[in-house]
This record gives structure tokens, sequence and C-alpha cells, in this order.
DNA sequence: ACTAGTTGAATAGCATGCTATGCAATGATA
DNA sequence: TATCATTGCATAGCATGCTATTCAACTAGT
């Protein structure tokens, strides 16, 4: 029975989520960050103090996961911890003025390897693409 | 300026590929499988005996992720290499019997999953999806 | 044939992700 | 309140990927 990666959703997946990391890491290199610090700081800058369970689930990340990221986001100058004011086993999560500083020209990357990413397409096929792979997101979380 | 990571090419394509890819391992760990094992023999099934530098160009991973995984799928019984005839630097590596074995079983699993991601997609909404991301990946592959 | 450049792999080092554990702080309950 | 379950994190261990480096084997040009 054949089984061609190439016409395989799942092979397509992985290759073009490589070269989408690939790319971003790239851009944002010169800036000192690495695509899952960036990711996470999507979230601290929408909404800063964030804990580590909630970032957990904005991301979608395992715990373990996170937990490792924001060991080196702190080594790096990125983030910096304080104690939970009401539950003495977590911690808020702040960034600093270093990673405040960091959110023009870090989006402004991203925005250039999706412009990268879709140069190829239309407006309409954007939407699309983005609509065809958030409904492929559901269904593997339903399932 | 705002960026929102639902809106992003780029996060969605990780999410989407960290789902599949967990979603595979589930299916083929009782195969003693992991997803970059399944992937190298995908390729190896279709044509046994590559190099190593065959394997890189047709997966589209680097080298020593391929020497890695490589590593790894030997340690597991799932091929051995042999010396190359024509060229003392490569080696040509070959499935082994239980290699061979698994082809039907991890491929049903690897159908199975992209039938999972894809199954809120009709007929063509699917062909549409592959050929997006296809167009992706060469506009990153290009650039 | 010799030297210089190229090419195939291995290895080191690190970032991301995941599962599995362990532990301490909270909560809920008998 | 003493006990048990839950919850928030940390840690260990491992798979994938990448870049950078090194080495040996092959090629080409003189």
């Amino acid at each position: 029975m054949t089984f061609e990666k190439e016409r395989s959703a799942g092979f397509l997946a992985n290759h073009m989520a490589r070269l989408f990391a690939n790319g971003l890491q790239q851009r944002i290199r010169p800036l000192g960050l690495a695509p899952a610090q960036f990711m996470t700081l999507l979230a601290l800058w929408e909404e800063d103090g964030l804990t580590q369970r909630e970032l957990v689930q904005r991301l979608s990340v395992e715990q373990a996961t996170m937990a490792n990221t924001l060991i080196r986001m702190e080594r790096d100058g990125l983030i910096e911890r304080r104690s939970h004011p009401e539950d003495g086993r977590s911690q808020s999560i702040h960034l600093t003025a270093k990673a405040v500083g960091l959110r023009e020209p870090a989006t402004q990357a991203a925005r250039a390897q999706n412009e990268a990413a879709l140069a190829d397409l239309s407006e309409d096929e954007r939407m699309l693409f983005l609509g065809l792979m958030r409904r492929a997101i559901a269904s593997m979380q339903a399932g």
C-alpha cells in the first residue's frame, strides 16, 4: 500500500513548521531571541504577570516545556519571577525592560517571516489557509 | 502594534505540526517507532539502500539530524549499514526484516492520523489545503 | 603525482517538546 | 482537624532539529 509523504498532511505540516521556525530563528537571532522565547513573549506582551500555568494554557505546550523555556528566558534576562501573593506554589512571570523593548522589532521579524511564507498567496487564499489550519488543529484537539 | 498569534501562519503551523507529531507518536508507539524514524522509513520503504546524503535530500532535514536519527534506528534494530562499494566515505542504509514488516501497520497509523486531522474537511478542501502547504513550503525554500 | 578544494559523516552543544516523577502548597472531606 | 486528593512547578530522561566543527575520502587542476 503506497503512502506518499508529499501527499501526507502530517508530513507537509512538519516540513512547513520547520521552515517557519528556521526562518523566524534567522530573523530574531540578532535580537537574542529564540522561537519559543518569542512565542512566550507574545503572550506576555499581551498580558504581563501571567503564571506558568496560564502561559501553558495560552500557548498549548506542556508544563515541563514551558518550565524549561522560562529557565532560559530568565537566564537571558527577558523575564523575572515574583512570588504569587495568593498561592505559595506559583509565581507570576514579569517582563524585563529589555523584553518590553523587543516587542516591535520581534513582531516585525515575525510578520516578515509570515509574509515570506505566504508571498505566493492572495489575500483570500491566506484567510482560507489560516482557516484550514485552525480547523485541522480543532479536529486534532477534539480527537 | 498588535500581533495576534492566532492570526499568525507560523504560530498555527507550529501548533498544527506538534499536534500531528503527538498524534502520530501515540499511534506508532506500540510499534516501537518514533515520528522521525517513521519519516525515515517512508523513504527507505520506497527505496532501500539509500545513503545518508540521499536521505537528507529526500526528507529535507540537516545531515546532523539524520545522522542522529540513524543512530537511534540502528540501535532499535530498524536499519543496518553496509559499506558503499564505490565511495569509502559513505554507507548504504538497509532495512532490517523488522522494519520491512512495520510498513503496513505504520503507514496505516499515519493514514489514521491524517484522517483525524482532516476529518472536518471535504475532499476538495483537503486537496486545497495540501496545495496551500506546498506553496508555502516552496515560498520559504525559495526565499 | 601533489596540492587544494569538495564532499560524506560523525560529534559537540544547544533549543524545543514530550512523558514520567517527585514535592510542596492548597483544598476538600470525613 | 487529620487525611486524601489536587494543583503548580521542578527535574530527569529522551527524541528531534539546528549550527558549527572536524576528519577522512574523493576530485580536480596544475
